[in-house]
DNA sequence: ACTGCTGATGTAACCGGTTACACTAATGCG
DNA sequence: CGCATTAGTGTAACCGGTTACATCAGCAGT
């Protein structure tokens, strides 16, 4: 590859269609690439003609600055890497649009990976952004400790979210669930209720881990029946749940889903069994998905998209500042609407 | 910037913690750049014991390419600019997805950025991602043809995902709008549904446009009273419509929103009125997004993860051939619930 | 022994920008 | 008028890879 002929120093002819270089327009516009370069990038020291010169270059040629190369010699790409788990739905969304919101607000951009398979998939996967980005996003709620520091280039700033303490602190940002789980059981048990079922998240990822401990103790400490199933954090794995637990004829008088989507299938499901939310049945959820506003779901609210501002800003900053100190914790707040509380009509 | 000494030719020296490049590498294993370029690039012509000293050289350097330097030699990046409005929802993350899936299946990155605001702004987003990305996939429903075809950077191989043509024709994925609206309307009729409702989407976009339109012509083929009251795409304005057809008395049985979440929208304002669903009004949406088969929303299936895919399958083909013909279209299909079909149960 | 070939390796010119340093001309000042 | 300063510009060495071409050793064929 790389273009067609080498030994054409002064580029009188290039093929066609060939991109516009600097070099290009320093020729036309009879000035050095340095003057040229110093014009583009906004320096005081060129002359007004100069600037014209160049300028009306710029526009015959098309010209549009190359950033690959700029990123080389500048060390400077103006860009994050953002690597995260197969995450669907609102949250995903919600998240990646509170990243992009803070990055470009600071002309970056977002470059994007999934981790799609295990382990060595991983590391594989955050090389891929050696020299592409300044810094990276990982959240890693299903990967050890381990696993993550070691597949983490260890140039590259890094922000982890929700991801398992590691030896080596990289700066991180962790969501209380705690404080968030034992709200909403307050909550339930402040309502009379006293049979919980907690529909937990997959057994591999942190948060459904934390969350469900959360669970464990917080239904200890107001004494009431607390039970847990298993789901996916995937909207058919609520639904599957509820069925479950109506087949085996236990007995419950509220549902806290680990995640909203899953909270949602659970109400579906609820409802096609002809039980009334939350007469029968109180419902809440964890996330506070934009959706669950207008389905009226209780839930324990994370301000997703600032979470994702907040990984971003992050990030910058210890791009910066030398500084990288310690973790942050992202407190979220209980919202009570009308899967708990039928009367209130906060939606 | 960049770096601090420069008269160090042999680099023998680096700061404490400088990144190894392949010099070092070459360097610590006594052998010559190329050699090792040869050896990690997979090439045959490399005794077996340069590979070896290769290897522990990367190994004890913890050695990883720079992918941006590669990218410049080899004028090619292994990344698509992904510029897309601002979606909200499960669109976006289907959309994603979809994408993803593809582009990591080849080896290629996103590089993600929305349009933030009109105009200018787009043409810079575009230009930002000259040298950095191999191609471009760009959803522009609210741009006019020609403010598009200016932005795009001339030398970027682009996919349009349901724009307004353009007089030069990129290659373009064209979501069949007509031919799905025109399923619902049909089936609602079939229904004996007689006053129909549609809630548009944003007034400057393509796709809310097309479907307004074919929602105004099959109504009228159908002979059925059609309205059409205006929305923004979000769940919210759903919600909104339905308030303002109330207090204005409107007469309707079936509500069709030109997406799924002011459907979402519609059917919450419509059971807090007390009205049931498909009983009093019938309620169908477009694009299926996942949780319309958990709500059991009649809807168009346009299958958005799969449009994504194409988009990208698309673009990387006119990348390795030369071949770029002609527009796709993508043909969404009716899939009917239990917003429509009481009885039916498609859930 | 000489030529032709093959396989492994090295040298250095790229890719397209930035910028340290050198240089020239014009200006300021005693 | 002479010298120091400054403003504007040019040259070429980087950034970290890839690779065309040159080189050189080893071996087969005659």
């Amino acid at each position: 590859m790389r273009g067609a002929r080498r030994f054409c120093p002064t580029s009188a002819d290039k093929g066609p269609m060939a991109e516009a270089t600097i070099r290009d327009v320093a020729m036309r516009a009879q000035l050095s690439v340095a003057t040229v370069s110093r014009a583009l990038n906004g320096f005081e020291n060129v002359s007004g003609e100069a600037r014209a010169r160049i300028a009306a270059a710029v526009k015959d040629l098309g010209y549009v600055p190359h950033a690959g190369a700029r990123s080389l010699s500048l060390s400077r790409n103006n860009a994050l890497g953002v690597v995260l788990p197969d995450l669907h739905g609102e949250f995903f969304s919600e998240f990646v649009r509170g990243m992009d919101r803070e990055a470009s607000r600071n002309g970056y951009l977002l470059l994007l990976s999934n981790f799609h398979g295990r382990g060595d998939q991983a590391a594989n996967v955050l090389r891929a952004m050696r020299g592409r980005v300044d810094g990276l996003i990982v959240m890693a709620p299903h990967l050890a400790a381990d696993e993550l520091a070691a597949s983490l280039p260890k140039g590259l700033p890094s922000v982890l979210i929700n991801t398992r303490e590691g030896p080596d602190h990289h700066p991180a940002i962790h969501l209380d669930n705690a404080t968030g789980v034992r709200a909403v059981v307050d909550h339930l048990a402040d309502l009379g209720r006293k049979r919980l079922v907690h529909i937990a998240g997959p057994a591999g990822n942190f948060d459904a881990q934390e969350r469900a401990a959360a669970f464990r103790q917080a239904v200890a400490a107001r004494k009431l029946i607390g039970k847990i199933v298993h789901g996916d954090f995937e909207v058919q794995s609520g639904e599957a749940a509820i069925a479950t637990l109506l087949s085996q004829g236990t007995r419950f008088d509220a549902i806290f889903a680990a995640n909203d989507n899953m909270a949602i299938g659970a109400m579906q499901a609820l409802r096609d069994a002809g039980l009334t939310i939350p007469g029968d049945v109180a419902v809440a959820g964890f996330d506070d998905i934009p959706l669950a506003r207008h389905l009226g779901l209780t839930t324990v609210r994370v301000r997703i998209a600032e979470l994702g501002e907040r990984a971003v800003a992050r990030l910058l900053d210890s791009l910066s500042r030398e500084e990288r100190t310690g973790d942050e914790r992202h407190e979220p707040e209980l919202v009570t609407r009308s899967t708990t509380v039928a009367d209130r009509n906060t939606k």
